[in-house]
DNA sequence: TATGAATGAGTCTTCATTCAT
DNA sequence: AATGAATGAAGACTCATTCAT
């Protein structure tokens, strides 16, 4: 009984943390986020404006939030995906990168944002250093594919994952070309791959 | 005389707009954009507040101000070396790449600022969209190369020119690497094109 | 039986007030009135926020309380004393102070609480201007005194009062001396009969 | 030139922060501290909100400031009493007392504020522990006259410094006896120093 | 032209209080 | 009666901008 009870105000709780927090992407879209206020984010949500630190602590804390959920979300898929190795590396990085991809693509605006956070060190929730999140991961790929022969020797994995998390980036920002995002990325991996294969087919 | 004076008057003018210029590019670089205040930057340049206003009109002003001279500097760059267009066209985007980072490398910080600000409309001086800057130099280039018979047909020019334009990027902002900026450009350079080179020598 | 009921609700009812008292002067102690919230105070005695307006109509109102049981509790402990009034005045004022110190010596915050609020008209419940709860009392022994011949007369009563109540006070209050509150207030007495001087002229 | 300048911006500024400190002390006494805000300070000082910011990092630094200079004043006053010692101790106390006294009486409110003071440690400004500025004095005076033999030995320099504390305190806050505050600290002191009773045993 | 104190609009943040469950 | 999420009024504080000197 007071466990229905608890249960329903938990849900409740959840749906309205969830309501705040595409409040504020939907305006951090429309104004970008230094310009966006917290009340604008609660009058969009519908909500009081002391509500909001019901659920977080700042507007900083928010977008921490949210980035390292998606940031979650995304090595999750990855690590499913290097459970399971079976196509070559160039395969695998194809796959990661669409994964991430699609995390991010729901909102895009979410991974500017990601990029250009400069963490101030107030938030309670940590974020990794931003290059680093995806960059051992994608260092990691490219030399197994090194040891694998089939990929170039001559240029280093730490260059190649900068480039990787270019591509990456690129592709989810990217918007005039009229081209659909899993598009945009493979163009942009048949370039990545076939400059670094060891030889081409 | 009087135009001796006007040219004193001229240039001690501009030696005050450098150093407001400078001194906002070392505090932005420390503290970020939006956290930086009029008040630090003179106070940095070791002038009084109400200074600034004989100089910019606002802070947004005063950043648009120093990332349109950074472009029309690596702008006019380019169009010199459009104008002798000696080798290959491949040769002529690593030339524009290291050129265009040349501008930005000796201000690393201000790259990231161009990526990142979002115009608001009350700036007086015009910011093109940031991509677009140089993504039609790119594109153009590219597809000279294409008819050149230099670079694949099977890849949209624009998709082309994001692409270089996330090189220039991850290698401007790039810093963990030990590796120096241009070593680290070729590097990226070499994936491009032996990725997008028709044949492989 | 319904009777029964009622007198165990009437019970509960006042533990749980108790528990909130407790918990109030806890957190009082700890942080300081202004800067103590309710929803502290509740923390401290597990108890949900709004069960504090189940008892208390504000925070004020809550100190208040507390403060009048004291004074209540202190009235009545005089009153007892001046029905048998056995000893001279001095001993009157001695077992007084002594009665009254020992109520709020349990909890000392409070005198300091009681000395410093504000009343500021939105309670419901009354507090007497500060000095004077007791102050008439003292003025009217130390009378009582100068008739029976114990007390000097070229001294107001009002001033011996004020003398007196700041007696209380700095012994309530006191803490760095290493005496007890009983020792330092008997010493305090002392002085006050017959001075500090060696010998009187 | 530029000196004078300088000294009457200087001295405008003082200004400024006089009329803050003075508008500030006046809406204290009207309404108590907690419940005074900034606005109303500056709206008495006829002055802009923001300037209060120029002056004072927020209301409690207000305080702590006025409240050291008093206390720094007070104690320069005591420094030259005690350079000429011409009479005994006792003459001593006394005309410590009214100097402090008249420091604090021009505003008596400041001396409330001065024992009700919590520091919480973000002041700018030091107070130090609120009985022992004054006491270590007091109690070394008292000492000095029981070496003289002016005052007896068998009560603690330490309880007798809180009874002196005790005695301005209550001068300086007492207002309902008709009496001046020098008159009111001249009573008090005899107490002190003959006692109440008409003969010791 | 240089200055820097004054300004107040704009934000963040807190918290007593309410009220649906 | 107990609860705790929602609320918004209230207050602290910031800072771009103005303007008298």
């Amino acid at each position: 009984m007071a466990n229905g009870t608890a249960g329903r105000r938990e849900r409740k709780k959840s749906e309205v943390r969830d309501r705040i927090i595409n409040s504020a992407l939907k305006v951090f879209v429309e104004k970008g986020f230094n310009e966006t206020t917290i009340v604008e984010i609660m009058e969009e949500a519908d909500l009081g404006t002391g509500t909001f630190y019901n659920y977080f602590q700042s507007k900083e804390d928010l977008v921490t939030y949210c980035i390292s959920e998606k940031i979650s979300e995304a090595q999750l898929l990855i690590e499913k995906l290097k459970e399971k190795p079976t196509g070559p590396p160039s395969e695998l990085i194809s796959k990661i990168l669409l994964s991430i991809g699609k995390v991010f693509e729901e909102n895009r605006y979410l991974m500017g944002l990601f990029m250009q956070l400069r963490r101030t060190g107030q938030s309670t929730v940590e974020i990794p250093p931003h290059n680093n999140v995806f960059g051992d991961i994608f260092a990691d790929v490219y030399k197994l594919g090194q040891e694998k022969g089939q990929f170039r020797n001559d240029i280093p994995g730490e260059v190649v994952a900068e480039m990787i998390f270019g591509i990456l980036q690129s592709s989810v920002v990217s918007g005039n070309t009229g081209i659909s995002f899993s598009e945009n990325l493979k163009f942009k991996l048949k370039i990545l791959f076939e400059g670094v294969f060891t030889k081409r087919d």
